[in-house]
DNA sequence: TTATTATATCGTAATATTGCGATATATAAT
DNA sequence: ATTATATATCGCAATATTACGATATAATAA
């Protein structure tokens, strides 16, 4: 079918899910180390440094805005993009808790 | 085009959005945390309890052991799956320095 | 007003993912 | 050898993602 059966999932593991695949492409991981390298982010800079066209870098930025892990303020011609604090924090708690339940004992295999 | 370009990307943008794919997915996150708290986990027991088609279940596995983050045994009749603690590491470093290499500080927006 | 510049959106092609029924394979039991 | 059980693979349909040229929008500059 080609559609993620979500209803049979937690809300917990939807939401850890989305935010996942927001960040899931290496363009999207640039962008963000590019964000808190700069720490005050313009499109137009990306659009030199990665090989990526315009249109695509504004599609990826927009993914991220949409999964709430940047946040963007129109500053004059261009648009300041910036890590949104609470959702960066919630990933890192609910991945953090995610990761760190794997104690890493060898029972079996 | 719909193929992404990694050879424009660094090799750890690239493993780390690969790894980060292979967990983006409900399913396998489910997956997951069940062979972590069974510590001995056999695919028949998913079937079950997730309601997802054996089919499906075989192919969410078949990511996640091809991204390296879990490996199965062949135990009589059926496949014991655990979690590969190597990779586990990995992604645990990896991507705890990219969620640590924001510090939350406030400059602009 | 008319450029100029920065970013967003539209439309489209190529490819990838998700899910499942059907079927294959492989081990163990009878 | 036959049957039962567990898992894997095939093939397909529906949908999603990736990338980009073309075009739209919006704000400043001339």
């Amino acid at each position: 079918m080609g559609l993620t059966k979500s209803e049979i999932f937690t809300d917990e593991q939807n939401q850890l899910s989305t935010l996942l695949k927001a960040i899931a492409h290496p363009a999207r991981i640039a962008i963000l180390q590019r964000i808190i390298i700069s720490n005050t982010c313009i499109c137009g800079d990306l659009v030199g440094e990665l090989g990526l066209a315009q249109a695509t870098i504004s599609q990826h930025l927009k993914e991220l805005k949409l999964a709430g892990i940047i946040q963007g303020t129109i500053e004059g011609v261009s648009v300041c993009y910036c890590i949104n604090p609470q959702t960066w924090k919630l990933l890192e708690a609910q991945l953090g808790g995610f990761l760190a339940s794997y104690k890493g004992e060898t029972t079996c295999c």
